[in-house]
DNA sequence: ACAAAGCATTGAACAAGTTCAACAAAATTC
DNA sequence: GAATTTTGTTGAACTTGTTCAATGCTTTGT
């Protein structure tokens, strides 16, 4: 739905009407079954995505083989592998549906077009890469201080999403092992 | 040296002369001793810089009292807290120079002005954001899939300046102990 | 040049997290 | 709805990194 793209938007700039439908206009919706990739690594990022439904993991495969989960995202949440899409390079990144989902999506030559000729929109993109940026660096810092206890609380707290994902899932996404996400839910069951 | 601003900046984007002489004349040099502080943690951070020369540590200290590094700005790189900078709020970071150093100040109130006067420079900081996104993703990534003898090497590696920090600070950036580094720098000496 | 403070190194005991293997419980598929 | 695959749980042995304490080495300030 544009529709809730649109709400989206909204809420980050102050804009017309009628440049925010000719943006929008821009974007084509497509479904995306549970377990399709959006995005594979070594493909170029030919996309950036506004999830209007769904859920998605966005994610990398290290030299071990196993996948690093950077981060998820669900309805109202954007996706894309800004590196690749922005510099037109092989992603080092893989976005897959965690459940049959709904994308609005736009295409970098569109996106330039914007850029051009409505400068409200790469005021849109600059706030809301900054907000990324932010959340990241306060990320970044907890993986730095905090046990994987306390990292395994604030996730469950912070993402009412959790509840979707398997344990395996949310192992990836706190760098740990599956097993020892289920001894700290044993731990936290039982003695607390 | 505003010089050496205007050559950053002139990498980043594509400018006319005037507009970035207007752009640079915003700016106010500071030179800040060693040891000084340029933000203390509490702070609202009211400025965004270039490190014209010099060498910086952005930390953040964690509530059992370690600081943990965030970043090393060394010259030619831009410092600040966007959160605290953008939303006017206090500072979760502290900005302290490590040497002897200069840095050119924009404030506020003129970069909001030269948002709106030349929208060349909302590409700037949207580029220079999307850089720092993406460098931080990539540690990201790292960091939860690396063990600490990897992340040294790549830190190594990649800073050529790690010549000009102690144990101490290198262990800050890295996430474990001062003694530890002394540990792997032992085992990388001897057998490798 | 000296004292004081901070920095690096090392070892021993400990804590946090992994790996492997075995089995039970759900969820998918045909 | 039976069979197959994926997911979760648990224990034991192991690896990685921490903490604390002792010692010597550099800086720094005066």
């Amino acid at each position: 739905m544009i529709e809730s793209l649109k709400e989206n938007i909204a809420k980050h700039i102050s804009i017309s009407n009628k440049e925010l439908d000719d943006f929008c206009r821009l974007f084509k919706i497509r479904s995306v079954k549970k377990k399709d990739h959006l995005l594979r690594e070594g493909e170029v990022c030919n996309f950036e995505g506004f999830v209007s439904n769904g859920l998605f993991r966005i994610y990398h495969v290290d030299y071990n083989g196993f996948e690093q989960i950077l981060y998820f995202a669900t309805t109202d949440w954007w996706i894309t592998d800004i590196d690749s899409f922005t510099n037109e390079k092989p992603s080092m990144l893989s976005i897959e549906a965690l459940e049959d989902s709904e994308v609005c999506l736009i295409s970098k030559s569109d996106k330039d077009f914007a850029y051009e000729h409505y400068p409200k929109i790469e005021r849109l993109f600059r706030i809301m890469t900054q907000k990324t940026h932010v959340s990241l660096q306060r990320r970044m810092i907890d993986n730095l201080s905090k046990t994987a206890d306390e990292r395994y609380l604030d996730f469950i707290d912070k993402y009412p999403h959790h509840k979707r994902l398997s344990n395996r899932l949310i192992a990836g996404y706190l760098g740990i092992s599956h097993e020892f996400v289920s001894k700290i839910r044993k731990k936290l069951s039982q003695g607390k």
